[in-house]
DNA sequence: CGGTATCCGGAGTGATACTG
DNA sequence: CAGTATCACTCCGGATACCG
């Protein structure tokens, strides 16, 4: 049962929620995927929003959640240098999972009384398909 | 932002996704509250349904999870030992969360063409309250 | 039954410097 | 701008043995 499975191609959980949390427990993850739900952002944006990462951590999760198919990277041909990360399908699908951590965590940092360090507030209306 | 954070009290997460991942995305934590979920059990139980983790990980597992307010340990002073352990409110609180990643992880692990290894059968119904 | 104690190899990650 | 390369080090976690 996928002993230290760390999204290599070894073997892998098959349990469904280990399995889930194989793709977006890694470092900085959740916060990317958090930061990406709706919107597209570049590197640089996101070594912003991720302050904790360093670029080579933040390249590394990046190319983990690509190739999970979580988000998609979109190098444009210009210089200097454009790269734009989104979501893919997939990726966005993710979202009542982040928004329930959201607010469970909201409410857990509460209890402790400390205070949210980032807001909901520029996240988008969910979107009914 | 709790460099390093793994769950000492140390500098904490304020992020709410992340402080959330924190406390349920350690190594077997998913599927030790997963298996708890409306259920008691004893650490020979858990050891059967955590089949890869070793004893050691199990108690660190476990006592970190109760350290966080998510589950009670409770010991009987009888011979041969016998400990019982169970979410708290706040650990059952976790339940929704838990059971979208199992519902995501599902379909995600049908979409690569794999079965599941555990089911939600024994999974008792949720109780509105 | 329900754990602890000890050893230790190696994955994970930060720091720093460099590049097309 | 968007990364890569290299080094160094921590500490996670497996294996094994033992205990009240």
């Amino acid at each position: 049962m996928a002993k230290g499975c760390s999204n290599q191609n070894k073997l892998q959980n098959c349990c469904p929620v280990e399995r889930t949390l194989d793709l977006i427990g890694g470092k900085y993850k959740a916060l990317i995927l958090w930061n990406l739900v709706g919107k597209t952002l570049r590197f640089s944006d996101l070594q912003r929003e991720v302050t904790a990462a360093t670029p080579r951590m933040l390249t590394k999760q990046l190319r983990e959640l690509e190739e999970d198919g979580l988000l998609s990277r979109k190098v444009y041909a210009v210089v200097p240098p454009k790269v734009e990360y989104s979501l893919t399908e997939l990726g966005e699908s993710l979202r009542p999972i982040l928004e329930s951590m959201y607010i469970w965590g909201t409410a857990f940092l509460h209890k402790q009384g400390r205070t949210p360090c980032c807001s909901m507030k520029e996240l988008p209306k969910i979107q009914e398909h």
